[in-house]
DNA sequence: AATGAATGAGGATTCATTCAT
DNA sequence: CATGAATGAATCCTCATTCAT
């Protein structure tokens, strides 16, 4: 294996002055990372956009895999935002209701910003410091595997682990794919239609 | 947008040595894309690798990113051969063979070279002439497309292309979970129940 | 020629509080030149080593190169004291006593911080403002000529500023080399050799 | 200890133009680390001196410190080839021409390229690899220690290590200092009275 | 006086690409 | 056709120093 870069942050930046200066770094990241592709995501182009100095930058992040690896943890939180929320009210629906539900706010997590998922998709595996990916895809599983296994009646025999899988990975491919795919055009109609056919085929699936 | 590099082969090398040179190439580069990722294959390297000098290099692909598009091209050649023949296999049977059949060979076809296929997956984007994957993605649509037409009297009423889109995106993302993520890992137990799982859903879907 | 930073210190520093700032910013330096060589002591290192802000460590010296100049004039102070009291004590002996002794000053003189010593007499003249080692070597030799001069009845006749200038070259190299090149482990059988030999060398070239 | 960067030429560069630019880099480098210091030394102005482009450079030398290696190697060999002749010349002489013939071949070496000399002994250290300096002190304590071997009926009773020791260092630092403090004015005959004075004590203390 | 966030010039190094031989 | 030396723009990152608070 390669050595990776360092990704964690240098320092806390309590202070509000400090605390804007890594906002606009992790937004520009972004920013940058939308437009221009990971390679010429430059640390020197980042500050620029973040109208902020190099030496700024690395007073807060020790490479610019950590400002990716920033960005990338930031877009993770506002989707697993989503998703949590969703599992909770979630929680004591049947299963077709909450199948409907997930899909839905699958494709609406990949809505948020399809440009940047799609970049963050394709970098984070050279971000090293990957482990947040991986809690990320943790979670997500453990709590799905959650709701089926309480679910369990309504549903015939099968391993719980295996449904989780197949489950997820269905339905987060069709949300991505619906989303990256279709780029920016995407009637609601097209939308519903996706949903209402994911969701017929995994509750038939399970049941 | 920012220009993309030249991506066409530079001359169609029908001579013998020509062609082992471009074969060493391309594979040198395929070597080189999997031992050390994206960014650290240079052409210099490559060349090194294949034996052969930079100026040679050059000689028969214009850019790296046309070396990159060459591996691209041969690996989706190698998963495409795999597809049609067993479209072609596939033609006549029921769509419970047939889709059992498809999971198969998508996880085969993930698994003929799992790391070149994730290194390939992330950087395609970046390749500039991404048309070929495009092409890729089409004809497999149309490939499958055609054979739920062919059997639609033996499914619900549903929309074909949505059928499609939906069943390809599942399985694809099945394999390529399945094989990504349980590395090498990958007993064929466990290969077993994922293909009848699968398989499962997407039959219990179309009918 | 290239301009030169200011090396002297800013102000006085005549309150405690200031002097005791003073002192461990001094001290921090000499620390990490040792522990890390003149390249890696940056100035930032040096505040946060010393428990204070950048900020006030530019209150106190203009530049890097001033908190250099410090610990080497600290330094040289250090050894100054030893030589001058030696040449002291030494005025009323003979020769061959007292070359003993001031052979023995030399290393013990090296032995004070010889790791520092190492490093400052690689960084001296970097540092722009060298003229304190020279005042310094300045000293050296008038203090040793005026004691030579004040026994010449004891030598055979020579250039006084020739046996001097040899004098001290030589035993300042002794000591160098004994202290520097044995590192660490010199044992007092090994010093006592050296000393006796050196002492019966630069005494036989006296008389 | 601080990680050192690498320090081995890169290519052997035999071809005619390779040859001519390793020179060249080599040249440069000596020339710039005496006209600017270490410190002001970089490697795209290096290449600018030696005509040549950084990337270049890199072709051949790792780093800053392979070249500046380079350079004390390619002195050290010019100062070994003085002084390995010298002691070949002086085989037979008697320890009185012998010890004269050292010192005046030191100060020579001395003044092969004072500057430069100074130069590299203050940055030697921060090279790394100083494997070849030690090399070069072992070399030359062999050397003379095997002349005072052979000639040890004509010298007192000593231990030959320390008097090898004594005399190499002594010799070395009258050099060193008559050349680097008295800079460029160095009238002919002064040197003949160091040489004289220095041989005197050295014979001296040897008989 | 002290703080520490911010600055940005400058330095080391890489690598796709060209071109003289 | 092949070679591989040469190129130099581009990138990451450091660190002495300043200045608003």
């Amino acid at each position: 294996m390669a050595r990776t870069p360092p990704t964690k942050p240098r320092k806390n930046a309590l202070q509000a002055r400090s605390r804007a200066t890594v906002d606009a770094l992790v937004e520009a990241t972004a920013r940058i990372l939308v437009r221009d592709g990971f390679e010429k995501t430059s640390t020197n182009r980042i500050a620029e956009i973040a109208g902020v100095s190099v030496g700024s930058l690395y007073q807060y992040f020790p490479s610019k895999e950590a400002l990716v690896a920033a960005v990338i943890d930031r877009h993770n939180d506002e989707i697993m935002g989503l998703v949590r929320t969703t599992l909770v009210e979630v929680a004591d629906l049947p299963v077709d209701k909450a199948v409907r539900k997930l899909v839905t706010v699958a494709i609406e997590a990949h809505r948020i910003n399809p440009k940047l998922h799609r970049v963050l998709a394709e970098q984070i595996p050279r971000t090293g410091q990957l482990a947040d990916v991986e809690a990320f895809n943790r979670e997500i599983h453990t709590l799905v595997r959650a709701y089926l296994e309480s679910r369990r009646k309504e549903m015939r025999k099968v391993d719980v682990d295996v449904a989780t899988f197949i489950c997820v990975s269905t339905i987060e491919a069709v949300a991505h794919n619906t989303v990256l795919d279709h780029a920016e055009v995407l009637s609601e109609k097209m939308v519903r239609t996706l949903v209402d056919e994911t969701t017929k085929m995994v509750v038939g699936y399970l049941r």
